[in-house]
DNA sequence: TATTGTTATACTCTATAACTATA
DNA sequence: TATAGTTATAGAGTATAACAATA
C-alpha cells in the first residue's frame, strides 16, 4: 500500500513544529475552540455568540465600544453579531449618552448566560483533566506573559 | 468625557474570559501568529508559505497529503499555498508513484528555508523571553496534553 | 469636533462536494 | 476500486474606509 516515498505514513516523518511554542498554541487553540464549539452547539450558539452573551451577563449595560475592546474585535464586526443575538431575543438595546446604545439581557438572554456558563465550566474542565493540579493556572500566568511579549515584540512593558 | 457607565473605560469592566485557559489560548495564539507575520513580511512570506517550506525542507520529496496530514489542513487548500510557492521558483515537483508529487525546495526555496528558521528561532526567543527558564519546554508538553484531551472530548488514549 | 455605531466590502482561512488521474 | 490531487465554491473571521448620529 506505500508505494512512494511518503514518510508521514511512518514514523520518519518530521515535524519541526513539535517543539515551536507558537505552533503548539496555534494548534491547542485550534482544537480547544473546536471542542468549545462542538460543546455550545446544542445551546445553538457558536463561541463567538456566547462569549458576547458571558461579556454582557458580566455587564450589564455595557456599549460595543466596550465589548469590542474586550473582545479585541472590530466594531463593524460585532455588528452582526449582536443583530443576531438581537434578533434572537437574548439581548435588548437601550440608547445611552450619545450614540452610545447600553446593552444588557433579556430572560432569555440570562437563560443562555447560565447555560453558556456551565458549558465553559465543564469544557475548562474537560480540557484541563489531564494536567496536575496547579497547572491550569500556572498556565494561563504563563500565557498572559507570552500574549504580552508578543504583543510588543519591541519592548519589555505590559501590554495586556 | 465619560457620560455613561462605560465600564471598560474604567478598571470596574469584567472580564469573564480572564481567567479561562480555553480563551487565553486563543487570545495568545492570536497575537503570537501576528507578531510572527510580521516577523516573516520581509521574508515576503506569510506563515503558512512559511509553515510549508519548513516542512517541505524538513522532508524533502514528500507528498501533498503528508503535508496536509502534518499541517491539520485539508488538501485542496494547500493547492493555492503550494501554487503560489511553485510560482516564486521555491519549490518544484517531480511525479512520483499513483497520482502522487513528490515536493521538494529548490535552491531558492532553500535559501528561503534557512532565512525563516532564523526568523522562527528569533520569533521563539522573542515570544518567551519573559518567562523562567524551563517554563518553554513546560508550557510545549502542557500544550500537548490540553490539545490531545480537546481532540478526544470522550476518551483518555493519546489522538495528537 | 470627537466618539459611537453602521454599512459595504474585501481578504484570508477553512470546509465540502465533485471531479480527474493513476496504480 | 482506493489513493492522490485539483477545482469550484461557500462559509467563517477579520480588516478598512466611508458614512451617520449625537454630545
Amino acid at each position: 500500500m506505500k508505494n512512494i516515498a511518503d514518510p508521514s505514513e511512518t514514523e520518519g516523518f518530521a515535524d519541526p513544529f513539535q517543539d515551536m511554542l507558537s505552533f503548539q498554541l496555534r494548534r491547542t487553540s485550534v482544537a480547544v475552540m473546536s471542542a468549545l464549539a462542538s460543546e455550545l452547539d446544542p445551546l445553538g450558539l457558536n463561541p463567538s455568540e456566547a462569549s458576547l452573551i458571558m461579556l454582557i451577563g458580566a455587564n450589564p449595560g455595557c456599549t460595543q465600544s466596550a465589548i469590542s475592546r474586550a473582545l479585541r474585535a472590530k466594531p463593524a464586526n460585532l455588528v452582526p453579531l449582536i443583530n443576531q443575538l438581537s434578533a434572537l431575543g437574548a439581548l435588548e438595546r437601550v440608547s445611552g449618552r450619545g450614540r452610545a446604545i447600553a446593552l444588557s439581557l433579556t430572560e432569555k438572554g440570562r437563560d443562555l448566560h447560565q447555560k453558556a456558563k456551565a458549558v465553559f465550566e465543564r469544557h475548562e474542565a474537560r480540557i484541563t483533566r489531564g494536567l496536575p493540579a496547579d497547572s491550569r493556572a500556572e498556565m494561563i500566568v504563563m500565557l498572559r506573559q507570552v500574549c504580552m511579549d508578543a504583543c510588543c515584540p519591541g519592548h519589555d512593558e505590559a501590554g495586556d
